[in-house]
DNA sequence: ATCAGGCATGTTATAACATATCAACCCCGA
DNA sequence: TCGGGGTTGATATGTTATAACATGCCTGAT
């Protein structure tokens, strides 16, 4: 529920705790973080914002680490798959978990500004989709909750 | 907040109601239902359902109204814009506004068997998504609300 | 030792979604 | 008659995502 991206911290610490987690999530259930797919992540975790699988690619590319389409849309898939990254689906876009627990139902605010991504959660259940949902007879198993705007460094931005 | 979509009804009323309602509020506001326009929104309140941009241009492109996918686009663009259809984002496909009303923050569910969807309502501003914007300092402009899963008819379907 | 299976990766090609740009046309009012 | 706004026609291109098939590598069974 409390976002973070949007706030000043210690990044480099950041980076680490959350490389950490998700080696130590891989090991527990028996998944493989190879170069490629550890390297994705850490440059979603180092942009803390919304990239493109292209984007993403370039990177990974210049680093000698694969230069087609599928090296990235593999190491994405991994990591969503694998709760340590989220598509945003407004955007066509990756960035990585900051939520450091297991499965969660996420919610984004995304800076239109600068791609910022901050991550709550969701209750799927309650309020009033699932309401909704519950009197239409419908069993929901995902749920997709984006708020575009602008974060509070854009909103004074001269260019806004 | 009653969605539609999944249930049984007179469909050839609750298309000239939808349609009947576009042409008032598009000659209140001074906005020029065309042909193509039109036609368009007649496929996508007609299906009920998701349809991608190039569906709907073969569509179009079937009864000689345009073969070029800025056709297809063109018309959306309108028609999201003049609040008589929105996009899916989960889905990069559209589907007719069922909310007779004027502006509305939509949330929808969307299922995947047969793409159908039901539009419902969310208050944007509240929950602990708003709470977490204000928390943050976050402006939301726009809310993206898609809840993924089965409808009633696709979770005895076989093929499930 | 060898072979089969799973899994990650390499490589090519293509599908699917979306926009930029410019020309032509039509309507209406100056 | 002329000019501007809005709509459409047409060509080309940009962007996002996946299909399909081949290769290498480890591991466990025979
Ligand atoms: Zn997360
Ligand atoms: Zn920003
Ligand atoms: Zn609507
Ligand atoms: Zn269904």
């Amino acid at each position: 529920m409390s976002p973070r991206g949007f706030s000043c911290h210690d990044h480099a610490t950041c980076m680490s705790d959350m490389l950490e987690r998700a080696e130590t999530r891989c090991r527990d259930k028996g998944l493989n973080l190879t170069p490629v797919r550890r390297r994705t992540l850490e440059i979603l975790l180092d942009e803390h914002r919304a990239l493109g699988a292209y984007d993403l690619l370039a990177q990974l590319a210049a680093e000698g680490l694969g230069s087609q389409p599928p090296v990235a849309y593999r190491a994405l898939d991994f990591l969503v798959n694998a709760g340590l990254a989220h598509k945003i689906e407004a955007l066509n876009a990756y960035v990585a978990c900051t939520h450091s627990g297991a499965d969660h139902a996420p919610a984004f605010l995304i800076c239109r500004g600068c791609r910022a991504v901050a991550e709550a959660s969701t209750a799927p259940a309650s309020g009033r989709l699932g309401d909704a949902a519950r009197a239409a007879g419908f069993q929901i198993e995902r749920t997709v909750v984006e708020a575009q705007g602008l974060c509070p460094d854009c909103q004074q931005d001269p260019a806004a």
